[in-house]
DNA sequence: CGTGGCCTTGATAAAGTTCAAGAGCCGTGG
DNA sequence: CCACGGCTCTTGAACTTTATCAAGGCCACG
């Protein structure tokens, strides 16, 4: 008998979107439930990938580390967000580390199962094809920044996105810290703490802790994506 | 009546690898072929794809701009390697731009034949699933180099990639221009120029012009590495 | 033989990192 | 309730890396 708060859960995720009921109980049998505290690590860059994780509640970064310890975080994944299927349709192991950012909870599934579920199932396939695009569609964005942007200039893109996810509204709440903030941006954190200190005096955003107000989008605007100078 | 021609190139493509042969068939009826010159453009960032395409012969580079025309090379596809998949399961527009290296043949795939075959044939699936993630696992090492390695380890690693493509031979040639290497680190023709200069002088590669020896290849690896200096 | 592309080299400037010190904040425990 | 230690964040100054600008060399091709 499975859990259905199980089966509750594997039916909100995109992933599974549009799968059959019976399908998904499938899954659901096959799904582990898996518990993390705050900082404990999922899987390591090179452990061996025997199957994918699902985020449940939580939030799971992806990261690479420098030989100094230096971190360029790639991703963070919340609720219904997979992670870690690279490593099921190729090369077996993962890319990079993943660590929980707060008390975790993940349903992983092995890999055997799941290829056969996919192999049953073209509509899972294509949800699969979704996301890994959607992932590589992510990680161009993030080589442009890193490559073509200046560090201002990933800033006000990333000040930007939080606008949109709440809803175009100009004051919102920054929902990392600053230094994860820098190791999204990929720099450290004296120097995201130094731009902010300039949008503020140019009055380009108000900003207290981890307050945010936008108050000249179209200068966010122009030094994102015209490289303009703060 | 399908070129046989097209069938043969078809059933030479990794991505269709284990089809049965009458899908090879039914890929070349929907196969057009085309033919660009060295330095045409097949598509560019933002243009709505409608399928996608795989290189039969020549060279094709992706790539992004900046405002200010600085290039960021993330792939070069050669023969057999398809291209421009993420706009037919995401988005819909192609994330960055494609241009001929090359004379180029070019085989286009339209996409609504395309993902009929692939609801069909979960093994067609499965080896785009395999693609996209070894290209996920390539973008992590473009962001881990970009964003935590300096321009001399990237380029060291460049060069340890290609004596591996090499089969291991120390001496071997440069496949792009050195303005394409700089593009493709990441950096400026310049500053690979001053760090080709260094490495000469520091004895740990000879080279001259795109003839390249390796000369100490654990230092090569040091750089790449473990972040040693020059 | 001249012209255009690519590559090299040097001087200079900008952006970002490192190192070091200190401020603010918060939960713990005396 | 306050003091303490441990965080994260901020700020300043020196330093490193890389980009920019400018000039000249090399070579292939017409």
């Amino acid at each position: 008998m499975i859990s259905s708060d199980i089966v509750v859960h594997i039916k909100s995720m995109p992933i599974f979107k549009n799968l059959p009921s019976h399908n998904m109980e499938q899954l659901a049998s096959i799904a582990i439930d898996q518990h993390f505290r705050r900082g404990e690590i999922v899987f390591s860059e090179g452990d061996k990938g025997t199957g994918f994780y699902v985020v449940v509640s939580g939030r799971v970064k992806i990261f690479k580390l420098s030989f100094e310890g230096k971190e360029q975080i790639l991703h963070f994944f919340g609720p219904g967000e997979p992670f870690g299927e690279v490593a099921i349709f190729e090369g077996w192991r993962f890319p990079a580390h993943a660590q929980c950012v707060n008390d975790t909870r993940i349903f992983f599934f092995p890999r055997d199962a799941f290829v056969d579920l996919l192999k049953r199932h073209p509509t899972l396939s294509l949800n699969m094809l979704a996301i890994l695009s959607m992932r590589l569609r992510k990680f161009t964005h993030l080589v442009e920044d890193l490559s073509l942007k200046e560090v201002p200039g990933r800033l006000a893109a990333y000040l930007l996105y939080l606008r949109e996810r709440n809803g175009g509204r100009s004051f919102f709440e920054l929902d990392i810290s600053k230094s994860q903030l820098a190791s999204l941006l990929g720099t450290i954190p004296e120097t995201v703490s130094r731009i902010f200190t300039k949008m503020n005096k140019q009055g380009i955003i108000h900003s207290d802790g981890r307050h945010i107000q936008i108050l000249d989008a179209e200068r966010l605007r122009c030094l994102s994506e015209e490289g303009e100078r703060l």
